[in-house]
DNA sequence: ACCATTGTTTTGAATCACTCAAAACAAGAT
DNA sequence: ATCTTGTTTTGAGTGATTCAAAACAATGGT
């Protein structure tokens, strides 16, 4: 089979080298090292906004046993340990993203569901107060765009 | 059976006088003006955010007859129609609201669930403007702030 | 290097929120 | 009063996600 190496990192090619820095990621966040994880953290990494399933999908290709309850497990473990984040646009699934830390947002199209990261107008989190926040202690603000991406205005435009 | 009379408002207690200007926003959002619907924005009117199963509760009381899907079928009329607006915060059921044509915001407590309306920052929609749009076209700015509500933060710091 | 511990994954089933479709029914127009 | 069209009921089905128990594997200690 073609399971990626999960020890010895040294002299060897730069798509197992990043396994190293995946590794890395894992370990740092207080969790165990084990080839779904990497396999789905490397996954991330080439689809910035990816579903449980298509994440699974992708896992399967390089570790074919991993079910489809791994995958939700690694997700959970890793949106819990803060080295991935969830956002729920309403209307799909959930999705998954290895950008963490800053406080960006998302911009979704209406029609093809396209995602795409948003920085935040101010740097730090929350990024907005409410005018009123009745008495809540609020941490975050999370914003969604709702729009037509270019390539569905251009398409949409067709008579 | 306790059903709310369907005509006739004049002369009638406030309750069914209500029922009357209920009727009258379904009748002029181009919709048939049934039981379930009286219902459904009657108790949409008592709960401001509520979930489709919670106005099932509360359409059965009075309307015991009525199906959880005849409940959905309404909230989607209402929704098309523009006299509901439908909310999804992240990780609970849809929740609709009677408060439309504004564009205002959500606050919702990460401990308790509970969901309060916020002014909109910036007057009109879409109220916020990305700082790239990355080519789409914008139509609307969805905003969750998510915290603490003012029991939840008392409840929580106790020892 | 081996073993024990603890955490992870598999396997299998179940749940929740919601949608679909056909038939029965009722509101509003004529 | 009748007809048309839209609504509700009835019944079934789906997709995304979660739960639980048993098998398994990664780290820490010996």
């Amino acid at each position: 089979m073609t399971l990626p190496e999960l020890s010895s990192g040294a002299d060897l090619p730069p798509a197992v080298a990043d396994a190293g820095l995946l590794e890395d990621g894992i370990r740092s966040a207080g969790l165990k090292v084990t080839a779904p994880r990497l396999a789905v953290l490397g996954a991330l990494t080439d689809r910035p906004h990816a579903t449980a399933d298509a994440l699974f999908s992708a896992v399967r290709a390089d570790l074919p046993g991993t079910s489809l309850q791994a995958i939700y497990g690694v997700l959970a473990s890793f949106t819990t340990a803060g080295i991935v984040r969830k956002i729920e646009p309403a209307g799909s699934a959930a999705l998954f993203e290895r950008r963490v830390g800053d406080n960006h947002h998302h911009i979704v199209c209406t029609r093809c569901g396209v995602v795409h990261d948003v920085d935040c107008a101010v740097g730090h989190s929350p990024c907005l107060t409410p005018v009123d926040a009745l008495g809540f202690d609020v941490r975050a603000a999370e914003v969604i765009y709702w729009g037509l991406c270019a390539q569905c205005q251009s398409e949409t435009a067709l008579p």
